[in-house]
RNA sequence: GGCGCGAUGGCGGAGAGGCUACGCAGCGGCCUGCAAAGCCGUGUACACCGGUUCGAAUCCGGUUCGCGCCUCCA
């Protein structure tokens, strides 16, 4: 099976060569680890999950990287007004990122290394850009020399004379060049410094991503992921750190973002109340009707997240689970038209039709095959029509199974006002019955 | 201002020069004491204006609307 995928280098779909066939490496920057992570941040997660699951499928051998950036100068802001340690905020942030995503259908990625951990990489790799004469020292500053890059812009196809025509930013004195950026700045007392050959201070907003990657994939290695608002300037800057630094000339062979994500129409923002955190998500909807939202859509589209939109995949999920029943999984066989579908740019949406066709075969294994290995259909009917949000007010499972005797008794007796008394009774707690082949079964109205 | 992305039926959402997906919702039917579920059937579409072509939702040009980025900075 022949993998395509969009490559933002080309702006086409391209076919997908690894570096090295047996060995595949991907590199998908991480969250910056201040607060909770919010739904667009998922997209990417949830996205480059399902390339990771399905580079495993093709290759021997993937070593998946996502970082996480837990040295940035909004972290500081964030400890100085709470007054909370920095590496409390760190930790305490990551867990739940970790944990949410993990709710959310995705795996670890083979390593998740933490810049607290490689600021000597990433001293190593400025240093080695001074060597090189793409970066110079200013006023305790390293800074990236732009135009010591005759390729600066390959990537966002910005020219620098463009970039500095629509500038918005006051030039800071101590740049050789308007559109030169920060490797290394220095720290004052009150923040984290680390001791380095330019005085205390602290890496630039890039430089991690450029060190963490060489330090676990090598110089240069084959798919690097992220949003498309990470186009400019960070992958743009990585791509000029990483090639100038290990002396190559590319940083990752293919380039894939994923497209915007807007809330309810709108641009995601506090005061227009819909800045969903995926913590408070999933306080409301199961995590898989939350991917599944994020993978009915082409990761190359804009999504418009919306509440209604979940409580939609959460009836395709009902329905689903409602199909395989007392079905467990019993073979990883995923079906060719899945892989195929995958294949093609991580089509999902189409992947997501072939699950509709499939849920519907009397064997349920190649359906739930395919649904587990793209992150779905994880649960047994049972444990997922037990899900509750987390608002929803208790229910006294034994009053309502007295209730579904009294009424099974008043139906064999063909008391039907009374049956449908108590059904509505019930139906007012929130509570729906079913009267199946085999009795009466009860569950929450959800949606 | 510069650069870029998007617009498909009531809604979600693929596809892509001729075969007009799929899901939800709707409608009709079967089933059911009722209901739900399930099954069968069914209608509705490619933002606008031109052009290329035997043929365009799909290619080209323009328009409109929506969105993003324009470097460490709140």
């Amino acid at each position: 099976m022949t993998l395509h995928v969009h490559n933002t280098l080309s702006r086409t779909k391209e076919t997908f060569e690894p570096i090295s066939s047996d060995h595949v490496r991907m590199y998908v920057c991480g969250p910056t680890v201040y607060n909770l992570a919010h739904i667009g941040n998922a997209r990417p997660v949830v996205v480059f999950d399902m390339l990771a699951r399905l580079l495993r499928r093709l290759y021997p051998k993937v070593t998946y990287v996502r970082n996480i950036t837990d040295i940035d100068d909004k972290i500081n802001a964030a400890s100085r007004e709470t007054g909370e340690d920095i590496r409390s905020i760190t930790d305490r942030t990551t867990k739940v990122f970790q944990n949410d995503m993990a709710a959310l259908g995705s795996l670890p990625p083979d390593v998740e290394p933490r810049c607290t951990d490689h600021v000597d990489q990433m001293i190593r790799m400025t240093g080695e850009l001074i060597e090189t004469g793409n970066a110079y020292e200013a006023e305790g500053h390293v800074l990236f020399n732009v135009p010591s890059m005759a390729e600066y812009g390959q990537l966002s196809r910005h020219s620098r004379d463009e970039l500095i025509a629509g500038a918005r930013v006051d030039v800071a004195p101590y740049k050789r060049d308007p559109a030169d950026f920060v490797l290394w700045k220095p720290s004052d007392e009150a923040t984290p410094g680390w001791d380095s050959p330019w005085g205390r201070g602290r890496p630039g907003w890039h430089i991690e991503c450029s060190a963490m990657a060489q330090e676990y994939l090598g110089n240069e290695f084959d798919i690097h992921g992220g949003g498309q608002d990470l186009i400019f300037p960070h992958h743009e800057n990585e791509l000029a750190q990483s090639r100038c630094a290990n002396h190559t000339g590319s940083m990752a062979k293919y380039w894939m973002h994923n497209g915007y994500l807007m809330a309810e129409g709108e641009k995601m923002s506090k005061s227009l109340g819909n800045f969903y955190t995926v913590h408070d998500l999933l306080d409301e909807f199961p995590g898989e009707a939350i991917r599944l939202v994020l993978l009915q859509t082409h990761y190359r589209q804009p999504l418009d997240f919306t509440k209604e939109g979940i409580a939609e995949a959460k009836r395709t999920l009902d329905k689903w689970y409602r199909a395989i029943g007392d079905h467990v999984p019993e073979s990883d066989d995923v079906p060719d038209s899945i892989t195929r579908a995958l294949s093609d740019d991580l089509n999902t949406p189409k992947a997501i039709t072939e699950l509709h066709r499939l849920s519907g075969d009397a064997s349920k294994q190649a359906f739930l095959a395919a649904a587990n290995f793209m992150g779905l259909m994880q649960q047994s009917a049972d444990d997922w029509f037990k899900w509750s949000p987390a608002d929803a007010a208790p229910v006294d499972e034994a009053a309502i199974e007295v209730l579904i005797t009294e009424r099974t008794e008043a139906r064999a007796s063909k008391d039907f006002a009374r049956s449908d008394e108590i059904r509505d009774e019930l139906a007012a707690q929130g509570i729906v019955l079913e009267d199946g082949a085999d009795g009466t079964t009860w569950k929450r109205k959800n949606s």
